[in-house]
DNA sequence: TTGAAAGCGATACCAT
DNA sequence: ATGGTATCGCTTTCAA
């Protein structure tokens, strides 16, 4: 690959005015402008960045740690910083790992050592300190769907609490009254706080407890499904099931069918998170949206910078962000005649 | 962000020194090294990539270029490229652009002017001749589905005529006679290929033509529903159809279910792609798996050069892959009692 | 075992 | 308007 000397020298000029056309510089002659640029083309001459970026000091990469793209969450999230990236004239560089402490460091450490200035970070076994701690060393660093309360500033995050006391209340207006809950013990605390959220609104309006409440080891279609099969069996009756997301939602009411519940005439079923699965469902899902490509994209400009004005109530709980309510076809009003 | 001349100077060495503990290059004596990662520790040293890709000449860096990752099918290629970058300790660098011609064009040469040595490219608009120019220029450039004889050796595609064929006989061994298509007219050719071979496949067994062929715009859930509807107004009989995805299959069963029949008991319904949602929708999808993920990873690993034995074949044709049947719940024998 | 120095490919300041 | 050159942070001979 030729390199700017190389070019430099079949114009018979500088490297200096190589340089200076190659970034449209003032000052350049209109002739020379053109045999440089000629001589550029018939090369391929191609600038290389990683020289730039050395003598710039910046890196033109906007970076993000997830734990990989194989989950549609994930993609739609590093989607959305791309997007941003891409609007910036920068790329994306991906830092993928397990969901351990040692990898989620690890992928942190690969951007900051190819000088990305901006990362949108998705962790959740680093402890606060340690993150705070990068965040302390890289402005540009940022955290998504976590909150950490000294850098608030930096957090964009998911009120999934309110998300269970939304769903509460949309279960409870359509008269509902015997509800349960289908869980999952999943690796993060998602599933605790919604179903705390949940809970809390149920009693508030009082209705004394849940009826039942599952737990299910996968957060997928099969969790959902044997979760019901517990829950039919222990001979509870219900006729609402908040679930805790939408693959176990579909799960859930998949049994249900199997079982002769007709959805939503018998029993509503409101999932979480809005995934494209719930819109083939059938029927469709009802659910709670977790914007989370919107998140990431305002991550991606915080991460940048390009946020400026920013109130007391985002420095003190951050960008926080509510999910919002969806009626599809799974819920609808209680039918009292049964 | 400290240097290696910080550590070299806080550890009283040469920058030479410290180069080789960071490398863990042979001959430094055991005090000296523990001194300069003491020193490195302290300072929370961390080498320039940069730099070093400027020096070494690589860049730890494995590209690859895709529409966006809003789609799961590209999600999941990116997805796959990124496992093999891991097993290789490098990084997937994103070059996203719209399936134009000068999008594509440029999201290659920004890989080049990072250095990417390893590149797995999934283009549809640039013309044959460019692309095999940059094949040229760049050896470890990689095609990604699509098939351009001059380069067979560098391409990973599937073969969307052979699944074609393969969908006609599965339908064909359960007895159905009465068979319709629903394609689409997207951006790229794959429609075109799978219904020439599931339309050649009839033809050679005596079936001598389709009963219909809808072609909808969009390859998604509402263009399934738009298509079958027209189906249905056509007035045609059919006990069996073929549709271009997955996406556009669910919404087929959903029209085809609204409007009395029954899936697969009055008609049979096979999809193609194998996605995620083949496999929460009700009944369960049969489709044909495109395994995206797994030709990403070989794509990965050639464009690597960590594939060595190449076999006639592959050098003429390509790496080739066939999609394989996944037989579910929405296509079952025909049932002649009607 | 360690250090000095050349050089990777650019940018940008200072001259001319 | 153009050129010379120091510099970015690191690797890698070549000497010592």
């Amino acid at each position: 690959m030729s390199t700017i000397k190389d070019v430099a020298r079949e114009a018979g000029v500088s490297i200096a005015t190589v340089s200076r056309v190659v970034n449209n510089g003032p000052k350049v002659g209109e002739k020379t402008k053109a045999r440089v640029l000629s001589i550029m083309a018939e090369l391929g001459y191609r600038p290389n960045e990683n020289a730039r970026a050395l003598v710039t000091q910046k890196s033109k990469t906007l970076g993000v740690v997830i734990p990989d793209l194989s989950d549609p969450f994930f993609a739609s999230l590093a989607n959305g910083v791309d997007k941003v990236a891409r609007q910036n004239n920068m790329q994306l560089l991906l830092s993928t790992g397990l969901i351990t402490e040692e990898s989620e460091r690890q992928a942190i450490r690969l951007l900051l050592e190819r000088r990305c200035e901006s990362i949108v970070v998705h962790s959740k076994k680093l402890s606060d300190e340690e993150i705070i701690e990068f965040a302390n060393k890289v402005p540009g660093l940022v955290l998504i769907d976590r909150f950490i309360q000294k850098i608030a500033d930096r957090c964009i995050w998911l009120d999934n609490e309110e998300g269970g006391k939304i769903a509460a209340r949309h279960l409870m207006s359509l008269g509902h009254q015997q509800l349960a809950c289908i869980s999952s013990k999943y690796q993060i605390d998602d599933p605790a706080l919604r179903f705390k959220g949940f809970k809390n609104e149920l009693t508030e309006s009082g209705l004394s407890l849940l009826n039942q409440h599952i737990v299910e080891d996968e957060p997928n279609l099969q969790g959902g499904e044997m979760a019901t099969q517990k829950l039919l069996a222990s001979d509870t009756k219900f006729d609402a099931i908040f679930v805790y997301n939408d693959a176990m939602a579909i799960g859930a009411i998949s049994t249900l069918e199997d079982n002769g519940y007709r959805v939503p005439l018998d029993v509503s079923v409101i999932g979480f998170d809005d995934v494209l699965l719930s819109r083939y469902s059938r029927p469709k899902l009802t659910t709670l949206h977790y914007p989370i490509e919107e998140m990431a994209e305002f991550a991606a400009q915080l991460a940048l910078g390009n946020i400026k004005d920013v109130t007391a109530q985002q420095i003190s709980s951050g960008y926080k962000y509510i999910p919002r309510l969806v009626k599809r076809e799974s819920t609808s009003l209680h039918s009292f005649s049964k």
